[in-house]
DNA sequence: CAACTGTACTATCAGTGATGGTACAGTTAG
DNA sequence: CTAACTGTACCATCACTGATAGTACAGTTG
Protein backbone atom coordinates (compact mmCIF):
# COMPACT_ATOMS: atom_id res chain seq x y z
CA UNK A 1 0.00 0.00 0.00
CA UNK A 2 3.03 2.82 0.89
CA UNK A 3 6.17 2.68 0.07
CA UNK A 4 9.08 4.71 0.51
CA UNK A 5 11.65 5.44 -2.55
CA UNK A 6 14.79 6.57 -0.96
CA UNK A 7 15.91 7.85 -4.28
CA UNK A 8 13.02 10.74 -3.83
CA UNK A 9 14.54 13.87 -2.85
CA UNK A 10 11.31 14.62 -0.90
CA UNK A 11 11.40 13.93 2.76
CA UNK A 12 9.84 10.40 3.96
CA UNK A 13 7.07 12.28 5.63
CA UNK A 14 6.29 13.58 2.62
CA UNK A 15 5.73 10.87 0.37
CA UNK A 16 3.47 8.96 2.70
CA UNK A 17 1.00 12.22 2.85
CA UNK A 18 1.15 12.15 -0.83
CA UNK A 19 0.34 8.47 -1.04
CA UNK A 20 -2.58 8.42 1.20
CA UNK A 21 -3.79 11.45 -0.71
CA UNK A 22 -3.68 9.87 -3.69
CA UNK A 23 -5.03 6.43 -2.16
CA UNK A 24 -8.35 8.73 -0.80
CA UNK A 25 -9.14 10.21 -3.19
CA UNK A 26 -9.07 7.57 -6.09
CA UNK A 27 -11.27 5.50 -3.52
CA UNK A 28 -9.60 3.16 -2.54
CA UNK A 29 -9.76 3.79 1.13
CA UNK A 30 -13.38 4.11 2.23
CA UNK A 31 -14.51 6.85 4.40
CA UNK A 32 -14.07 5.86 8.21
CA UNK A 33 -11.95 3.05 7.13
CA UNK A 34 -8.89 3.36 9.92
CA UNK A 35 -5.47 3.45 8.64
CA UNK A 36 -2.84 1.71 10.41
CA UNK A 37 -1.46 2.57 13.96
CA UNK A 38 1.67 5.03 13.64
CA UNK A 39 3.33 2.24 15.76
CA UNK A 40 2.32 -0.39 13.38
CA UNK A 41 2.92 1.69 9.78
CA UNK A 42 6.37 2.37 11.38
CA UNK A 43 7.17 -1.02 11.56
CA UNK A 44 5.95 -2.32 8.94
CA UNK A 45 8.18 0.35 6.69
CA UNK A 46 11.33 0.33 9.14
CA UNK A 47 11.24 4.09 10.11
CA UNK A 48 10.36 6.29 13.08
CA UNK A 49 6.97 6.27 14.72
CA UNK A 50 7.74 10.36 14.59
CA UNK A 51 7.81 10.41 10.88
CA UNK A 52 4.35 8.37 10.65
CA UNK A 53 2.92 10.81 13.37
CA UNK A 54 4.15 14.19 11.25
CA UNK A 55 2.73 12.39 7.77
CA UNK A 56 -0.76 12.16 9.63
CA UNK A 57 -0.68 15.36 11.78
CA UNK A 58 -0.47 16.97 8.11
CA UNK A 59 -3.01 14.90 6.64
CA UNK A 60 -5.51 15.56 9.48
CA UNK A 61 -4.35 18.94 9.04
CA UNK A 62 -5.36 19.19 4.89
CA UNK A 63 -8.86 17.48 6.17
CA UNK A 64 -7.77 14.02 4.55
CA UNK A 65 -8.13 11.57 7.98
CA UNK A 66 -9.50 12.44 11.44
CA UNK A 67 -8.37 11.51 14.72
CA UNK A 68 -9.44 10.07 17.77
CA UNK A 69 -7.18 9.60 20.60
CA UNK A 70 -6.75 6.08 21.98
CA UNK A 71 -8.46 5.06 18.85
CA UNK A 72 -6.97 5.46 15.28
CA UNK A 73 -6.94 7.54 12.57
CA UNK A 74 -9.64 7.39 10.12
CA UNK A 75 -10.56 8.41 6.15
CA UNK A 76 -12.23 11.74 6.09
CA UNK A 77 -15.94 11.40 4.70
CA UNK A 78 -15.04 15.30 3.27
CA UNK A 79 -16.68 15.49 -0.42
CA UNK A 80 -15.27 18.82 -1.15
CA UNK A 81 -11.83 17.07 -1.12
CA UNK A 82 -11.73 16.19 -4.58
CA UNK A 83 -12.55 19.10 -5.76
CA UNK A 84 -9.95 20.77 -3.93
CA UNK A 85 -7.38 18.55 -5.05
CA UNK A 86 -8.16 19.10 -8.75
CA UNK A 87 -8.06 22.85 -8.24
CA UNK A 88 -4.58 21.62 -6.35
CA UNK A 89 -3.37 19.75 -9.28
CA UNK A 90 -5.01 22.15 -12.50
CA UNK A 91 -2.95 25.23 -10.62
CA UNK A 92 0.24 23.13 -10.71
CA UNK A 93 0.10 22.20 -14.73
CA UNK A 94 -1.34 25.34 -15.58
CA UNK A 95 1.92 27.40 -14.11
CA UNK A 96 4.47 24.71 -15.81
CA UNK A 97 1.84 24.91 -19.55
CA UNK A 98 2.68 28.87 -18.80
CA UNK A 99 6.45 28.38 -18.61
CA UNK A 100 6.92 26.20 -21.36
CA UNK A 101 4.76 28.29 -23.82
CA UNK A 102 7.08 31.25 -23.03
CA UNK A 103 10.08 28.96 -23.86
CA UNK A 104 7.89 28.99 -27.46
CA UNK A 105 6.09 25.22 -27.48
CA UNK A 106 2.65 25.57 -29.19
CA UNK A 107 -0.47 25.19 -27.84
CA UNK A 108 -1.70 22.77 -30.22
CA UNK A 109 1.63 20.85 -29.77
CA UNK A 110 0.90 20.20 -25.98
CA UNK A 111 -2.42 19.46 -26.30
CA UNK A 112 -1.45 16.63 -28.95
CA UNK A 113 1.00 15.27 -26.38
CA UNK A 114 -1.79 15.55 -23.36
CA UNK A 115 -4.16 13.59 -26.03
CA UNK A 116 -1.91 10.97 -26.71
CA UNK A 117 -2.08 9.58 -22.95
CA UNK B 1 17.40 40.72 -13.68
CA UNK B 2 17.41 38.07 -11.27
CA UNK B 3 15.46 38.75 -8.20
CA UNK B 4 15.26 36.52 -5.04
CA UNK B 5 12.18 35.57 -3.64
CA UNK B 6 12.62 34.57 -0.11
CA UNK B 7 9.25 33.18 0.54
CA UNK B 8 9.58 30.51 -1.65
CA UNK B 9 11.05 27.68 -0.39
CA UNK B 10 13.79 25.95 -2.68
CA UNK B 11 16.95 27.57 -1.99
CA UNK B 12 18.51 30.65 -3.18
CA UNK B 13 21.46 29.46 -5.53
CA UNK B 14 18.18 26.56 -7.40
CA UNK B 15 16.19 30.27 -8.71
CA UNK B 16 19.16 31.69 -10.01
CA UNK B 17 19.73 28.50 -12.17
CA UNK B 18 15.82 28.55 -13.13
CA UNK B 19 16.08 31.93 -13.80
CA UNK B 20 18.69 32.22 -16.30
CA UNK B 21 17.67 28.90 -17.54
CA UNK B 22 14.17 30.84 -18.77
CA UNK B 23 16.03 34.13 -19.45
CA UNK B 24 18.35 32.17 -21.85
CA UNK B 25 15.94 30.12 -23.50
CA UNK B 26 13.39 32.99 -23.95
CA UNK B 27 16.10 34.39 -25.92
CA UNK B 28 16.33 37.34 -23.47
CA UNK B 29 20.08 37.06 -23.38
CA UNK B 30 22.45 36.21 -26.31
CA UNK B 31 24.61 33.36 -26.86
CA UNK B 32 28.48 34.42 -25.86
CA UNK B 33 26.85 37.72 -23.59
CA UNK B 34 28.34 37.82 -20.49
CA UNK B 35 27.00 37.32 -17.30
CA UNK B 36 27.84 39.37 -14.19
CA UNK B 37 31.30 38.18 -12.74
CA UNK B 38 30.58 36.24 -9.40
CA UNK B 39 31.42 38.47 -7.03
CA UNK B 40 28.86 41.52 -9.03
CA UNK B 41 25.92 39.70 -8.38
CA UNK B 42 26.69 38.55 -5.05
CA UNK B 43 27.31 41.97 -3.92
CA UNK B 44 24.02 43.37 -6.49
CA UNK B 45 21.70 40.74 -4.64
CA UNK B 46 23.81 41.08 -1.29
CA UNK B 47 24.27 37.15 -1.15
CA UNK B 48 27.22 35.18 -0.24
CA UNK B 49 29.75 34.65 -3.48
CA UNK B 50 29.95 31.23 -3.32
CA UNK B 51 26.39 30.89 -3.56
CA UNK B 52 26.25 32.48 -6.73
CA UNK B 53 29.80 30.26 -7.79
CA UNK B 54 27.23 26.99 -7.01
CA UNK B 55 24.35 28.22 -9.25
CA UNK B 56 26.87 29.31 -12.27
CA UNK B 57 28.23 25.83 -11.78
CA UNK B 58 25.60 24.26 -12.13
CA UNK B 59 24.12 26.32 -15.17
CA UNK B 60 27.32 25.10 -16.99
CA UNK B 61 26.95 21.22 -15.86
CA UNK B 62 23.74 21.48 -17.94
CA UNK B 63 25.80 23.22 -20.70
CA UNK B 64 23.75 26.76 -20.66
CA UNK B 65 26.37 28.75 -19.85
CA UNK B 66 30.76 28.00 -20.28
CA UNK B 67 33.01 29.14 -18.38
CA UNK B 68 36.43 31.36 -19.41
CA UNK B 69 39.06 31.30 -16.24
CA UNK B 70 39.65 34.68 -15.80
CA UNK B 71 37.46 36.28 -18.27
CA UNK B 72 33.77 35.30 -16.90
CA UNK B 73 30.90 33.09 -17.57
CA UNK B 74 29.27 33.31 -21.02
CA UNK B 75 26.14 31.96 -22.54
CA UNK B 76 26.20 28.86 -24.45
CA UNK B 77 25.23 28.98 -28.50
CA UNK B 78 24.02 25.12 -28.21
CA UNK B 79 20.91 25.01 -30.22
CA UNK B 80 19.48 21.71 -28.81
CA UNK B 81 18.85 23.29 -25.34
CA UNK B 82 15.41 24.39 -25.99
CA UNK B 83 14.32 20.92 -27.06
CA UNK B 84 15.72 19.35 -24.33
CA UNK B 85 14.18 21.67 -21.79
CA UNK B 86 10.83 21.67 -23.61
CA UNK B 87 11.33 17.22 -22.95
CA UNK B 88 11.63 17.95 -19.52
CA UNK B 89 8.42 20.62 -19.00
CA UNK B 90 6.50 18.12 -21.23
CA UNK B 91 7.61 15.06 -18.98
CA UNK B 92 6.76 16.78 -15.40
CA UNK B 93 3.23 18.00 -17.20
CA UNK B 94 2.40 14.43 -17.89
CA UNK B 95 3.09 13.51 -14.74
CA UNK B 96 1.05 15.71 -13.30
CA UNK B 97 -1.67 15.29 -15.89
CA UNK B 98 -1.55 11.31 -15.27
CA UNK B 99 -2.56 11.64 -11.55
CA UNK B 100 -5.10 14.36 -11.84
CA UNK B 101 -6.99 11.85 -14.66
CA UNK B 102 -6.38 9.31 -12.08
CA UNK B 103 -8.95 11.00 -9.65
CA UNK B 104 -11.52 11.23 -11.79
CA UNK B 105 -10.54 14.59 -13.58
CA UNK B 106 -11.84 14.22 -17.86
CA UNK B 107 -9.21 15.04 -20.09
CA UNK B 108 -11.39 17.10 -22.38
CA UNK B 109 -11.98 19.52 -18.92
CA UNK B 110 -8.38 19.42 -18.71
CA UNK B 111 -7.76 20.29 -21.94
CA UNK B 112 -10.55 23.66 -21.57
CA UNK B 113 -8.14 24.86 -19.22
CA UNK B 114 -4.61 24.71 -21.28
CA UNK B 115 -7.15 26.17 -24.09
CA UNK B 116 -8.23 29.04 -21.82
CA UNK B 117 -5.03 30.47 -21.22
C1' DC C 1 51.54 45.87 -12.07
C1' DA C 2 46.74 46.50 -10.59
C1' DA C 3 42.34 45.10 -10.91
C1' DC C 4 39.62 42.31 -12.52
C1' DT C 5 37.99 37.31 -13.55
C1' DG C 6 37.02 32.07 -11.76
C1' DT C 7 38.06 28.43 -8.38
C1' DA C 8 39.27 25.81 -4.39
C1' DC C 9 39.48 25.36 0.04
C1' DT C 10 38.16 25.48 5.28
C1' DA C 11 35.33 26.58 9.12
C1' DT C 12 31.04 27.74 10.86
C1' DC C 13 26.10 28.33 11.46
C1' DA C 14 21.03 27.49 10.96
C1' DG C 15 17.27 24.77 9.60
C1' DT C 16 15.19 20.42 8.59
C1' DG C 17 14.35 15.58 8.33
C1' DA C 18 14.86 11.58 10.78
C1' DT C 19 16.02 8.67 14.73
C1' DG C 20 15.67 6.79 19.55
C1' DG C 21 13.70 6.97 23.80
C1' DT C 22 10.56 8.21 27.52
C1' DA C 23 6.28 9.44 29.24
C1' DC C 24 1.42 10.17 29.55
C1' DA C 25 -3.54 10.04 28.29
C1' DG C 26 -7.54 7.78 26.12
C1' DT C 27 -9.79 3.21 24.41
C1' DT C 28 -10.90 -1.49 24.32
C1' DA C 29 -10.82 -6.53 24.73
C1' DG C 30 -10.10 -9.95 28.11
C1' DC D 1 -9.62 -3.77 36.64
C1' DT D 2 -5.75 -4.86 33.76
C1' DA D 3 -3.15 -5.45 29.72
C1' DA D 4 -2.46 -4.05 25.36
C1' DC D 5 -3.44 -1.29 22.29
C1' DT D 6 -4.31 3.68 20.43
C1' DG D 7 -2.46 8.92 19.84
C1' DT D 8 0.53 12.64 21.54
C1' DA D 9 4.12 15.39 23.54
C1' DC D 10 8.37 15.84 24.62
C1' DC D 11 13.79 15.73 24.48
C1' DA D 12 18.39 14.84 22.79
C1' DT D 13 20.98 13.61 18.96
C1' DC D 14 22.63 12.98 14.31
C1' DA D 15 23.21 13.88 9.29
C1' DC D 16 22.57 16.67 5.50
C1' DT D 17 22.05 20.85 3.09
C1' DG D 18 22.02 25.67 2.13
C1' DA D 19 24.28 29.66 3.14
C1' DT D 20 27.85 32.57 5.12
C1' DA D 21 32.70 34.29 5.87
C1' DG D 22 37.30 34.36 4.85
C1' DT D 23 41.61 33.13 2.62
C1' DA D 24 44.29 31.86 -1.14
C1' DC D 25 45.65 31.02 -5.78
C1' DA D 26 45.53 31.04 -10.88
C1' DG D 27 44.28 33.19 -15.31
C1' DT D 28 43.12 37.68 -18.07
C1' DT D 29 43.29 42.37 -19.31
C1' DG D 30 44.05 47.38 -19.47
Amino acid sequence: MILIDYKDTRPIYEQIVERYKTLILKGALQSDEQLPSVRNLAMELSINPNTIQKAYAELERQGFIYTVKGRGNFVSGDSGLIDRRKNEYIEQILALVREVLEIGMSKTELIREIEAL
